[in-house]
DNA sequence: CATTGGCACTCGAATAGCGTGAGTGCCAAG
DNA sequence: CTTGGCACTCACGCTATTCGAGTGCCAATG
């Protein structure tokens, strides 16, 4: 049904599309690309593509734009991921290899990828569910308050501030310590709640009361959703270079920004780093967003994924080289993840 | 030259112009408010103001709308902080309350504010500069690098990843650790570098490298100026609002929310706590806001300032309600991080 | 039989003309 | 100083009209 000239037609539609903005005609197809053929042909086929649905028509007698469907085709079987060049590489490199914590490197990378872009990009902290314990500390506070402070695998550091309900000696805050890291260092946090459920029986029946605080404290820390939800955005101002329909594509767009459960949803489940997944329009799951796509990939140390980071636009965009930036910046921050 | 009467035409065109958005005639205005005088009346007081400077029209045969001196005068004279209603310091109270640490404390301020504002909201980090160190912790990672972490009395926690140049041992790791902190715990960031300096002479000199090692860093973590640029935005949604000026009020805007050196610099020199500042139109310190309005407050604990929090918006804003609820967030988190 | 040039047709966008009315400024009277 | 009256201005919205890019169809062609 569809040889080798009119997904050459539709190639050459999407690409022109993206780059104008506008509707592309017949005649401006064959004189930009050369197709080989006359305006004429490139118009019987363009009929045909539109009776697939790969191509519509926003009204009579304008040029052809591409469908959903049209970019989903274009996406799986007419590009190629486009390589970056050397520079960009370089680019990248640099621009992360000075980061100098966790929270460095996620900002970091959210404005490069903005950057490479030109869209809004969006990174998702490492999820605690997937990390493991590196390093539980206690802090004496005040006689009465401890600060408890996690720190994982990933490098996120978790803190919280527990009122006791008795004192505590600095003695049993040390035992504590020690009893605490041996039972959870290495561990999976989602374990490490277990982990730590008979840790008071060890300690003087005096202690027990504030050390069951204390492993309570822990437990609810290392359980607490919520920490799964944390995102960095960039690149909001990009929003601007499409600002011809607002109410349609803008507005929808910030309003999901605001919303990072739905944002979380957008990029999707963790898939394996390296593997990029592009979701294209009405794909998004989020009715708002039926003029937007998603291109994410999962990132994280050896094979499996700690959590998603990936664009978001139009789904007038570049594909092929949003694809190339996503895949490189969750290459590069897997790599400095797990030297870190 | 400017009568009570005057005065009031001032203050209901601002009302007026702000809740309707569109240029406010010299009818529709005594009709809403009960001035007691004819139109014409009012259309005299009108050109005195317009003369003055205080007012405008945008073209000939329209309503006036005020100008930022207009503004000024509004804010400055004819109105007065909008006291919140019970159910809003509740609300506050409440939504504040359940935060669980300092990142917590700033994004739920920062959410709340866009929401009770309707704007776009800005909360600063608790500046490194002005804070004291609370506790700092050597953990080691492997027998060649250690993670220093900071934990500073406003709750935010820094840390830092040493490579050693030689390895360490786990004896000697503690006595670093409890020199460190008899040395700078307590003392403001600004002074632990140059506490720590001597550190390394009470070591035995096989260990002075290392030790000179970490001690660098920690210097270096203290004094980073980076950390003091630390931002969290919320309500960017709430720009659609105010849509139809794209390019003059949103464009700009959403390009300075990137730049968290131009956010801060828009907050301001920081201010007592409970001391609102705002800057109309021209008076931000940016020349692309210049139909943007600042409203900004400093917080913290006690007396001095920590960082600053606020709103920013189109100069067509209502200040009264804005700078109310400014106020109070800053009043609400400063007691928050005094009791933490 | 795919391809092509020709041609009539469609319909959105841009332009121009026009009427309407909100709002103003001025003035003379109270 | 205030007020009603009145002429004037000018942005906004409406309709009419033109313009042209782009299409679909068809007959001719290699």
């Amino acid at each position: 049904m569809l040889d080798d000239r009119k997904l050459d037609v539709l190639r050459a539609i999407v690409e022109d599309y993206v780059q104008s903005q506008e509707p592309v005609g017949s005649k401006a197809l064959v004189e930009r690309h050369s197709l080989g053929v006359s305006p004429a042909t490139v118009r019987n086929d363009m009929a045909v593509l539109e009776e697939e649905g790969f191509i519509t028509q926003p009204h009579t007698s304008a040029g052809r734009i591409p469908t959903d469907k049209g970019y989903r085709l274009f996406v799986d079987k007419l590009t190629d991921v486009k390589p970056l060049t050397g520079a960009e590489k370089r680019a990248i490199a640099t621009f992360l290899e000075g980061a100098v914590d966790l929270d460095d490197v996620v900002h970091r990378s959210v404005r490069l990828l903005a950057q490479l872009t030109q869209q809004v990009a969006i990174v998702q902290y490492p999820t605690l569910s997937r990390s493991t314990v590196r390093h539980v500390e206690v802090v004496t506070l005040t006689t009465a308050r401890l600060l408890l402070v996690l720190i994982t695998s990933s490098g996120r550091v978790e803190q919280r501030v527990i009122e006791l309900a008795k004192q505590i000696d600095d003695e049993t805050v040390g035992e504590l310590r020690a009893r605490l890291n041996t039972a959870v260092v290495g561990q999976a946090l989602t374990d490490a709640a277990a982990r730590v459920t008979s840790l008071p029986e060890a300690f003087h029946r005096d202690d027990k009361a504030v050390v069951t605080q204390v492993v309570a404290a822990f437990a609810a820390a290392v359980a607490d959703d919520r920490s799964d939800e944390k995102v960095a955005i960039g690149g909001t101002a990009n929003l601007v270079r499409f600002g011809e329909d607002f109410d349609r594509s803008i507005k929808p767009l910030l309003e999901a920004l605001e919303e990072h459960v739905v944002l979380l949803r957008l990029l999707g489940e963790a898939t394996s780093p390296s593997l990029v997944t592009v979701r294209i329009g009405h794909e998004v799951p989020h009715a708002q967003l039926a003029a937007t796509s998603v291109i994410a990939s999962g990132y994280g140390p050896d094979k499996q994924s700690l959590a998603n980071l990936g664009v978001v636009g139009p789904t007038r965009m570049d594909y092929p080289g949003s694809m190339a930036a996503v895949n490189a910046v969750a290459r590069y921050v897997s790599q400095i993840l797990s030297d870190a």
